[in-house]
RNA sequence: GCUGAGAUAGUGUAGCCUGGCAGCAUAUGGGACUGUGGAUCCUCUGGCCCGGGUUCAAAUCCCGGUCUCGGCCCCA
């Protein structure tokens, strides 16, 4: 026997009908913003992603040579593959830009909850501008996903990087202190960052400024707080102003319910002013479902300088906080489940299937030849709303025996009249 | 990469400590029941993760591997 391979799942048809359907939800918010969906290769070249995240990440990359000796990697991720495709093919189209996309994606990790080596993210990508209403938008956006998907308890962490880029560079900090300083940052770690600054032979009273604007974290109300930054640091007037902007815009769009926190690094370099995560408590140590934010990757990747921001949700875990929110998913069902009596009856059932698929209605037929009574246990068992009995009676008159399998009533229904009254059932039954 | 727990029919489990015919529930197939589902009863099929060791004898004890579930590290 053949194992599957670690960290990589089977779905069942109904789990692949859940999935279908947070899709659905997905692609219809995102679609309802004007997003455009982009279709990408599930491997890249190597180089690709190593440019974009260094050397270091081929370890957690499955990563190949083909048979004409290219290094290739399936892809751990999608913003570079969106922005590959942007430098080759997209440069020259009106802008803004708006983009998702939706594809599986492959890390070489130890899986645990909410982490596997086969995993699906969602995402988008906003090329073309960065007015604060458009970042708004952005955050608006993800927030608007969660929502609709029906994620109740979720929290969302806004940051914006150019302010603490700005104090510490004027602190003259050498730039490998300050990419160290900023790990120490995404990990709370504030012991480590005051040493490092220390070392570094920052005063006393740059330490505690900036220690004092990690401690930043709460709702909208910090933003008057922080204007007494900007007498002793001129130089946060503008990045201030841009961020209040975005918040501003985030309260006219309905999102008034959000975490501050200047301490919101999101790792790489390549992040450049407002950064923004989501995330699900009850998720435990994988508890990040969406990240995202400004980001410059175009000129890495040889294009002409343009504004780009965009986030990533990992679809898998926003499933699973769904789940353990005890979320009830709408199931597709049978509409009809036909049950020939005999097999002088077969002939005329799959007339009836047949026009009945055609109108667009979901139907089976019994075919291991089974009696009424086992049929309609397997027709129960499918969970079909209608069975229909079709024996001497019914082909002779042109009708169907349609039973209700929620209430048991059962009437006999004119062939040409099935179309109408199934569609009525169904339309009645989901709401 | 570190660390803890675990793996027994399709699914869920008992048995393991203290070695001695692998049991139960449920689902699937067949039947009771050849024009009416969910219930009941009967019945077939189906399993000790893989490899090695100890032993007269291993699901059980020992070693290694694989995989799963947690907690770290990482998380583009």
């Amino acid at each position: 026997m053949i194992s599957r391979p670690r960290g990589t799942r089977d779905f069942t048809p109904e789990e692949m009908d859940r999935r279908d359907h947070l899709l659905a939800v997905l692609k219809g918010t995102v679609e309802s913003f004007g997003y455009g969906e982009i279709g990408l290769p599930a491997f890249e070249h190597l180089d690709l992603f190593t440019l974009r995240s260094g050397p270091g990440i081929i370890g957690q990359m499955y990563n190949f040579t083909d048979k004409n000796g290219r290094n290739l990697a399936l892809r751990p991720e999608l913003t570079a593959s969106t922005m590959r495709f942007y430098v080759n093919n997209l440069q020259n189209r009106p802008k803004p830009q708006k983009l998702y996309y939706f594809g599986n994606c492959f890390r070489y990790e130890r899986p645990q909850k909410g982490r596997f080596r086969e995993f699906w993210q969602f995402g988008v990508e906003f090329i073309g501008s960065s007015t604060s209403l458009a970042l708004a938008e952005l955050i608006a956006m993800a927030v608007k996903l969660m929502d609709r998907s029906g994620l109740r308890d979720f929290q969302l962490n806004i940051g914006y990087l150019d302010i603490l880029r700005t104090v510490m560079a004027k602190i003259g900090l050498p730039t490998s202190a300050l990419a160290s300083a900023l790990v120490l940052i995404d990990k709370k770690n504030i012991e480590g960052l005051e040493d490092l600054l220390y070392e570094n032979g920052t005063s006393a009273k740059l330490v505690s400024d900036i220690l004092s604007l990690l401690d930043v974290t709460g709702g909208i109300e910090l933003l008057e707080e922080m204007e007494g930054m900007e007498r002793d640091y001129p130089e946060l007037a503008v990045p201030l102003e841009r961020f209040r902007k975005i918040c501003h815009w985030l309260v006219i769009m309905g999102i008034d319910k959000f975490n501050i926190d200047l301490g919101v690094v999101r790792g790489l370099d390549y992040y450049t002013g407002m950064v923004f995560e989501i995330e699900a408590p009850m998720l435990g140590a994988e508890k990040q479902i969406c990240g995202g934010g400004e980001y410059s990757l175009v000129p890495l990747f040889g294009g002409r300088e343009v504004a780009t921001s965009g986030f990533a949700l990992g679809f898998d875990r926003l499933l699973l906080a769904l789940e353990n929110q005890g979320y009830v998913f709408r199931a597709k069902r049978l509409d009809l489940f036909l049950v020939p009596v005999s097999p002088d009856d077969i002939q005329y059932t799959v007339g009836v299937a047949n026009s009945l698929r055609t109108a667009g209605l979901r139907v089976d037929l019994e075919l291991r030849g089974r009696n009424v009574k086992k049929a309609m246990k397997y027709g129960n068992s499918l969970g079909a709303a209608y069975v229909g009995i079709i024996g001497e009676n019914e082909r002779n008159r042109s009708l169907v025996a349609v039973k209700d399998m929620n209430s048991g009533e059962q009437k006999s229904v004119p062939e040409a009249d099935l179309v109408s009254y199934l569609w009525e059932g169904r339309n009645s039954l989901q709401t």
